[in-house]
DNA sequence: AGCATATGGTTGTTTATGCAACTATTTAAA
DNA sequence: TTTAAATAGTTGCATAAACAACCATATGCT
């Protein structure tokens, strides 16, 4: 049994994600400053759909940690943006694959920059070991209330 | 400058705050248990209101890393739940000094002990100067963003 | 005093989330 | 084989966020 103490305010940033808040703000303003009119959350999707094109809305829910009508609407203002395609699958029905468009592609290299960017950014002055660290634990949380 | 490399997955739940995420849903999860019908948003407010009571909504902006439309439909909400209630300020009418009602009094142990409980589960099994080392470099990351 | 500017708050619009209820297809079991 | 249960996805509803435009009051400057 864990007994560490938060103190006031800790305890709060804690819990909503001051941090990874920030990040993504910071992220967001640089697609529009780019004129991407690209979403985070929309481009939390085409980052696994990089990885590997034609996966389900399935695998896409499983991958962003998000439930399947937050991907469904995900999936719809990307293909109303021109950027995937559902393609139903052959072998089963109820399958859609979600495939990126040309324009997607075009995407990928500049808003990886710019996403790497962003994390130089937030972690500037922080030494590797200690970021090390800091994923270890911020996985170990993930995990234990998840797992 | 930096030059830390995240592996692919890594860099995408740094950016998500995939871990705050897991926090928040299930101390939402608690709320929901006990009957609650609070979201976490509604309570990060009331949070800070316990702390000092009569705060304006632009203090509460600032004290929760929202902006003003943000704030004025949580308090809009509150309100409409009986949790709080604007009162306009005497010495300046443009103000609204937001107070909590009884029944966010009562809400107030309750909310904060589900609150830790949660942060002890997310924790399991975490050293306590690991996690102390992962709120620093959590903070470093907020200043590095917000300074 | 009078006008420009800053500050506090609200409203409209678009996007996103969580939950529950629903349809369609597939798989498993009686 | 027919029926029940699981799986994939969609829709409706309530809540929330970001941004821009807006109104009202206060402050500062000339």
């Amino acid at each position: 049994m864990l007994d560490y103490q938060f103190k006031k305010g800790e305890l709060y940033s804690f819990i909503t994600g001051k941090a990874s808040i920030a990040i993504a703000r910071r992220l967001q303003k640089k697609f529009n400053a780019h004129g991407l009119n690209l979403t985070i959350e929309q481009w939390s999707v085409l980052y696994h759909l990089w990885k590997e094109d034609g996966k389900s809305q399935q695998e896409l829910c499983n991958a962003t940690f998000r439930d399947k009508p937050s991907i469904t609407r995900l999936v719809d203002n990307l293909e109303r943006s021109g950027l995937v395609k559902r393609v139903p699958s052959e072998n089963d029905k109820r399958i859609n694959k979600i495939h990126l468009t040309e324009h997607a592609l075009l995407l990928h290299e500049q808003t990886m920059l710019l996403a790497e960017e962003t994390l130089k950014e937030a972690l500037e002055g922080v030494p590797a070991e200690q970021i090390d660290l800091c994923k270890e634990v911020l996985q170990k949380v993930y995990d234990n209330l998840t797992l």
